[in-house]
DNA sequence: CACGCCAATTGTATCGTTATAAATTTGATG
DNA sequence: CATCAAATTTATAACGATACAATTGGCGTG
């Protein structure tokens, strides 16, 4: 057998005695219509009218019906996270998440996440969500220079937020992190400590955040003629594994690098680890700056230094700004920076 | 000035030209309710028919609006996941997000993250979803042995599928990690390698894994005649510095445990954190078998021993037997048990 | 007191889909 | 060729909310 179902056949739906605008009307004795502009403030219902509706739809517990809603007006009262599930960022979504709920609390917007696959280009769900108006505005991250789906959410002028900055003529919202402090500040630091060839690892080339966090580097080794380089053949987004690898690596050659500036929590450890099996201590042998997203850190052993990226925060600002977006506010006054702070 | 919007001032939406059942009725020649019935799959439609519609919207890429469909049968299409994000249960969301996203992939259904604040009963957002039937199924964590989520969603028939068992003399869906051999294998696997007193971490009593842990816990240490110790006054919910601080107080005292059963990757590296301190070393000093549901301690040195528990691989599988579920399968077909894995 | 005006309320149609009942066509049979 | 049943298609109404046009009642003014 099937479960049971509540409801005569004829009932499209089980819960026959949920409440709409027609209880409501029939408590009141007024028209449908009348009751939907009341509640939605209409100025032309009289006040007392309005109290009065308001108050039995508090009282019976009325909430509109989202689908109806939808169908009649086209705003589907959703926003949505498109997220990548196979991204390594290890809490980038959930800390997103967090901030996210947080912004859209007692708002009545609901947040879906759209998730997109590893064999297919990041534009897809954008599309899928323009193409059949899926949601009311569009958050994504991992954004590139020249961004496809930036582009064409323009064209389509449609609202949308994105973590990090392109290089688009046309100004748009996002709320970004600024790597380039971040990677400058790591590297003096590191500089400060004493250390005479920082190393970072950046990010994948086609990111803009890269190029930050590139400019940061080296504008910090050369302001003070240190050495330095780039460690290739590995990105933050490699496998731990493979940092781990290529460093141990490296350490076995001639004249290695004595500082690593590490734009992740992962990345970080696994330099670390790369040390430790190479007899180094970390922050002592070679000093270690990292970004700092979660309070993973705090139990690692040896403590190192750390700059704070609050990914909780940027996903509420996120949700922020792409609501006021959706209200109508220009994309140029919806931009934010985060400076990162010592931590 | 607002954003502007394409269409006349009369058009609720601005994708006028979105295809509807209407617009293939007009290629067709057929009616509304034809094409409606052709796509569905209806058998009284003739089968030459149901190709050709079929075909034609394919070509003109329609997508049924899942708005009106929902005023109209009540269903959603929407699974919830009701998620605390106050939770600090580190990667806990992103890898149940990933499995479901991976078992709904394909089907029409959409995942909407219902928040849980902390300062409301876990029971409020299952209430919200199931009054306004916001959803065509729930999944929850942090199961309890007598949980209100569960009783209410019997009783309403409504489906579910929890992480976690219950008590509950009903039988309902769920999927759930064998804690209580987790433990007994974590433990046993300590009094192998020579420790003679085992301790362990548990997670807050309320929860239904509590119990289990311990049991697996008791019986290993039993069963050899070690002595063993639980600690007391933090749980695996304790932020990490509360742990270090506790077990490092416990270092101080005489006679300490010389093994830790640890649940989650953030209690793990906190005992280490107080062993470190205390001029221990992890693995040698005192023996560490924590769960490992991620790949977050590949860096981490020292390396310990690690139970394996696939929380992506849950994810998906309560996306599974959600679905089935909702297609009226019984719940008491749908419960798994899934073993922990040496790795 | 007829008129217009404003405020407040109401009726009607519609968004896109589907359940139900009704209508049409087709084919077989006596 | 009339008749009936089966196969296939169609018309209608409804889900709940809202935009728009239309209506009602009250009241001041000439």
């Amino acid at each position: 057998m099937t479960s049971t179902q509540k409801g005569g056949p004829g009932a499209p739906r089980s819960n026959s005695d949920k409440p709409t605008l027609r209880t409501i009307a029939e408590i009141t004795g007024l028209a449908v219509t009348t009751v939907s502009r009341a509640l939605g403030g209409a100025p032309q219902i009289a006040l007392e009218t309005r109290q009065r509706v308001q108050r039995v739809a508090d009282e019976i517990g009325y909430l509109p019906d989202r689908a109806a809603q939808r169908l009649r007006t086209g705003r589907t009262n959703v926003i949505s996270l498109v997220l990548d599930p196979h991204e390594e960022i290890l809490n980038f979504g959930t800390s997103i998440i967090k901030g996210l709920t947080e912004a859209l609390r007692g708002t009545p917007y609901h947040l879906v996440i759209t998730p997109h696959f590893r064999n297919e280009p990041p534009i897809v769900p954008v599309r899928y969500i323009l193409r059949n108006r899926m949601a009311d505005g569009i958050i994504f991250s991992r954004t590139e220079p020249f961004d496809a789906r930036v582009k064409l959410l323009l064209e389509e002028d449609f609202p949308f937020v994105c973590h990090g900055r392109t290089e688009l003529s046309t100004p748009h919202a996002y709320v970004d992190f600024d790597n380039e402090r971040f990677a400058y500040d790591a590297t003096k630091t590191l500089i400060a400590q004493g250390r005479r060839k920082p190393a970072i690892l950046l990010p994948p080339p086609r990111f803009t955040f890269q190029e930050h966090m590139r400019y940061g580097f080296l504008k910090a080794v050369r302001e003070n003629g240190a050495g330095y380089e780039i460690l290739e053949g590995v990105t933050l987004d490699s496998p731990s594994e493979a940092i781990t690898a290529h460093v141990a690596e490296r350490l076995a050659e001639p004249d290695p690098p004595d500082g690593y500036v590490l734009g992740g929590e992962v990345s970080a450890l696994a330099v670390m680890a790369a040390l430790t099996d190479h007899g180094l201590v970390p922050g002592k042998d070679a000093g270690i700056v990292a970004k700092k997203t979660s309070n993973l850190f705090t139990p690692i052993r040896p403590q190192i230094d750390t700059i704070y990226e609050d990914l909780m925060e940027a996903g509420a600002e996120m949700g922020r700004l792409l609501l006021k977006r959706i209200g109508g506010t220009a994309p140029d006054s919806l931009q934010t920076l985060h400076r990162p702070e010592a931590r």
